[in-house]
DNA sequence: TTCAGTTAGACAGATAAACTGTCTTAAATA
DNA sequence: TATTTAAGACAGTTTATCTGTCTAACTGAA
């Protein structure tokens, strides 16, 4: 069945790079649920990836992620809503707001960290543990390569 | 610059893998149009990757990219108006329809394979030929176990 | 061999996640 | 101080998904 549904010709590095990390998305974010967090979407992780700990702005916050503000003033509504974010004014600039998550919103970033290494443990025993050190570092060299020339996400 | 933006502790397994797709995607689909394919939008990626050379039924194609077939539907329309599609009946099933891809669909498909190649070989000396070598081949094994138990796409 | 159940796709409508454009207000600058 | 720039709000649009319902066609079992 593996290269009768999907050909290997298919399986440039995009396919490769995309495939684990849909079924990584899809599990984490699918496990939130369970968790407590029903209302954190797959769209929401720009937020708990980009926040900083003493909180943001979102103009910084879209800049980071790489996206127009009123596009990340929409996640922030929705993740305040539900109490993940709070959301006050910035002391330095009367036009700002300044968003920091609160402790709900710290254990999303918690679990999503959880559910990753515990993802990232099970693949390095189906692929071997080596490989999966040797798999991160090189992708980590990438991602230096990457951001030396612009990139966010 | 380099870890002040993007703390190394968010550098999980998913930010590893999804911040080197996104640039990918970004200039595979980004080359499009100046290739002269503008109505080829991210979205239809799973058309082109699912589509077997002698056509594939939308329901299939469903199946295999794991959406509704009414999703399929509406990516399949859009790119037949364009003229990357031809829709028939199929021949063995009434209630079907045939979806294959046109000269200008397949001259999509060669023109992703070859921007993908050419940014991996881009990638291949930033990091290493080696180093590239054995990423592809650890995530190939890595899509082998996910494959192994379920998860299209 | 017909009839019940299933499947393919169409149509309608909803929602999520992005966008652009415009506006107000505040800050920065010249 | 006057002008320009920046932050976020508000309104509206587009894209990409989803559910639900419907008809036509296929399939299998009595």
């Amino acid at each position: 069945m593996k290269s009768g549904s999907y050909p290997d010709r298919h399986r440039t590095l995009g396919a490769l790079l995309r495939a684990p990390w849909r079924v990584l998305e899809g599990r984490v974010y699918g496990a939130m649920a369970e968790r407590g967090f029903p209302e954190v979407r797959p769209a929401h992780g720009v937020v708990f990836r980009h926040i900083e700990a003493d909180g943001s702005r979102v103009s910084d916050l879209a800049d980071r992620a790489g996206m127009a503000k009123q596009s990340m003033a929409y996640l922030v509504s929705h993740l305040e809503e539900h109490g993940y974010l709070r959301v006050g004014p910035d002391p330095l600039d009367g036009r700002a707001k300044r968003v920091i998550l609160t402790e709900r919103g710290e254990a999303v970033l918690k679990a999503a960290h959880d559910l990753s290494r515990s993802i990232e443990a099970e693949w390095a025993l189906a692929i071997g543990a080596g490989p999966m050190e040797t798999l991160k570092r090189d992708l980590g060299r990438l991602w230096d390569y990457l951001e030396a020339e612009d990139h966010q996400s």
